[in-house]
RNA sequence: GCCCCGUUGGUGCAGCGGCCCAGCACGCCAGCCUUUCAAGCUGGAGAUCACGGGUUCGAAUCCCGUACGGGGUACCA
């Protein structure tokens, strides 16, 4: 609790814009800002900020909110369960006037004006600046006009935007959580625009007026705003309200360092859902890109993590999306699972158009392929359809195709090769039990018998039965076919090599 | 251009002035186990802690500069 800097119970927010389909980066910053108000016993908001609505994409805020919920990212205000600061989304909360009127009490108070410049009159303007070599921004034209020069530009129908008044000189300083005091010079800075034409705040109004009312009191988010927070703390200022803690989690970047984009693969956090990877994969991963623990461990469940979790341990360097190392974690939480639940998870995968054969009629067995859980359970680090489908394709098919070449063994030629599998056929028609202990036993009898090593006998008799040269446990896989299954393929495979080399 | 942030093996992290000629994990290599693969176990290679100056008895750790990377510089968030 150490981490609760300012008094009262902690309350955080993830404020997305629904603009594309949510990133992995962005899911990070809801998942940090959860686990902060999980480990801090507060409250964790979700709020929708759709103030561009040129941006707005459709089914973003759904897919969103999925997403939230698949990582188990549970909220307590927000779309969907309310809250006592309804509605949590801009635009509705725009309808109410709330930005119009934070807007007005910043211009009666003299820290924004009205400003009647028209999109042509900047970009000449920006021009203008790059023309001469001087940083681009707004001149501050409208910032002293009287009320009667306002009044007159907008009966001329001149529609206006509201700006933020910077202050000439002095400096503005904020505390960062993680980076400490951060101080930039306002005279950099332009007088920025609060209030749009269309009657909609900026980011910048918007989440202020939202973070205030709805008594936010740390700010998580990502580095890139870190610019911006100077503006941010003015506007503070400007209302007289009490800014919250700021902490500036870093970014995510792809394996070249370039930021995290399309080209590194999937960005999208629902693709990866989709590619078979696990929720609690993802949240665990997610979790250690920028924050650790303090000790060694890394494999943690969510409630561990919520434990652990501090502010302290967030690490300000950007943190790299190392796919490879998020395949190891989802094979381990492979592993974890019980065999029901991932025999759930394999038998879509199985199903899809892109699983098993076309031939192979669906639904599948269940109980056949809980049986054959077993046998693949610690072999998986994706539920990939195709990888699984290839891996457990054998035991559905009715027939499968060997590659004689396959079957012969190193030190074996085709005739030992053939006549061992008629002698392995002949062991499998007769064992008894037909269970793996007892075949294995058989087995390595009949391989002292025909003087074969186990590697050379058990070899054919994997390609012989599975058309693969890796595949789960013989003995295993012998039992899963079938007894009668597993002689036809073995005296087929048999059969092959007999032709080939009569052919020869 | 200007402003801001960052920089520990290939990767993710640990390290917060002496316990560090740097620890853990992924990956890689080898061995063990073994009917293949995987898992597991054991061991190994791999870092002049970006570079250069300071401060200090002592620096990966503090300060300054440089380089590199990233972010910002919108009526986008």
């Amino acid at each position: 609790m150490s981490d609760k800097s300012t008094p009262g119970p902690v309350r955080v927010r993830y404020a997305p814009s629904p603009t594309g389909d949510p990133h992995v980066g962005n899911l990070r910053t809801a998942l940090l800002n959860w686990v902060f108000a999980r480990h801090a016993g507060g409250q964790f908001i979700v709020r929708i900020e759709d103030t561009d609505r040129e941006r707005m994409v459709d089914g973003a805020e759904g897919r969103i909110l999925e997403a939230l919920e698949w990582l188990g990212l549970d909220w307590d205000e927000g779309p969907g369960v309310g809250g006592p600061h309804a509605p949590y989304v801009q635009s509705e909360r725009k309808e109410l006037g709330k930005y119009a009127d934070a807007a007005q009490i910043l211009i009666d108070n003299g820290h924004a004006y009205e400003c009647t410049c028209t999109p042509e009159r900047l970009e000449q303007l920006r021009e203008r600046q790059r023309a001469e070599k001087k940083p681009t921004g707004y001149d501050s034209y409208c910032r002293n006009k009287s009320h009667e020069e306002r009044e007159a530009d907008k009966s001329q129908g001149l529609s206006a935007v509201v700006r933020f008044k910077v202050p000439l000189e002095g400096e503005v300083v904020f505390n960062d959580r993680l980076r400490g005091p951060v101080s930039f010079d306002p005279s950099l800075l332009q007088d920025f625009v609060i209030l749009k034409s269309d009657g909609f705040p900026t980011y910048h109004l918007a989440h202020i007026v939202d973070d205030h009312e709805m008594e936010i009191t740390h700010v998580l988010r990502s580095e890139e705003w870190i610019s911006s927070t100077p503006r941010h703390v003015m506007m503070y200022e400007g209302f007289g309200w009490e800014p919250p803690v700021f902490v500036h989690l870093s970014i995510l970047l792809g394996p070249d360092r370039g930021k995290l984009s399309k080209r590194h693969g999937a960005t999208a956090l629902l693709d990866y859902r989709d590619q078979g990877y696990l929720a609690d994969t993802l949240f665990n991963f997610l979790a250690l890109l920028g924050w650790s623990p303090g000790d060694d461990d890394e494999v943690m469940s969510r409630a561990e993590i919520v434990e652990k979790f501090s502010l302290d341990g967030l690490n300000a360097a950007p943190s790299i999306f190392d796919l490879t190392k998020l395949q190891w974690m989802n094979g381990v939480y492979l592993r974890k699972l019980p065999v029901d639940a991932l025999a759930g998870m394999l038998a879509p995968a199985l199903e899809a158009p892109d699983g098993l054969p076309a031939e192979i009629s669906r639904p599948i067995d269940r109980d056949y392929l809980a049986s054959l859980v077993p046998l693949v359970h610690e072999r998986l680090k994706v539920i990939d359809h195709e990888e699984v489908a290839d891996m457990l394709g054998f035991f559905f098919q009715a027939e499968i195709e060997v590659d004689p070449a396959e079957l012969v063994q190193k030190g074996m030629d085709e005739a030992t090769t053939a006549s061992a599998l008629k002698s392995a056929a002949a062991v499998i028609e007769s064992a008894e039990p037909y269970e793996p202990d007892a075949l294995e036993e058989r087995f390595r009898a009949l391989c002292a018998e025909l003087e074969l090593k186990p590697g050379q006998l058990f070899g054919a008799l994997r390609v012989a039965l599975t058309a693969r040269r890796v595949a789960p446990p013989l003995f295993d896989t012998m039992v899963a076919i079938g007894r009668e299954r597993s002689a036809e393929r073995v005296r087929s495979a048999a059969a092959l090599l007999s032709a080939a080399g009569t052919r020869d």
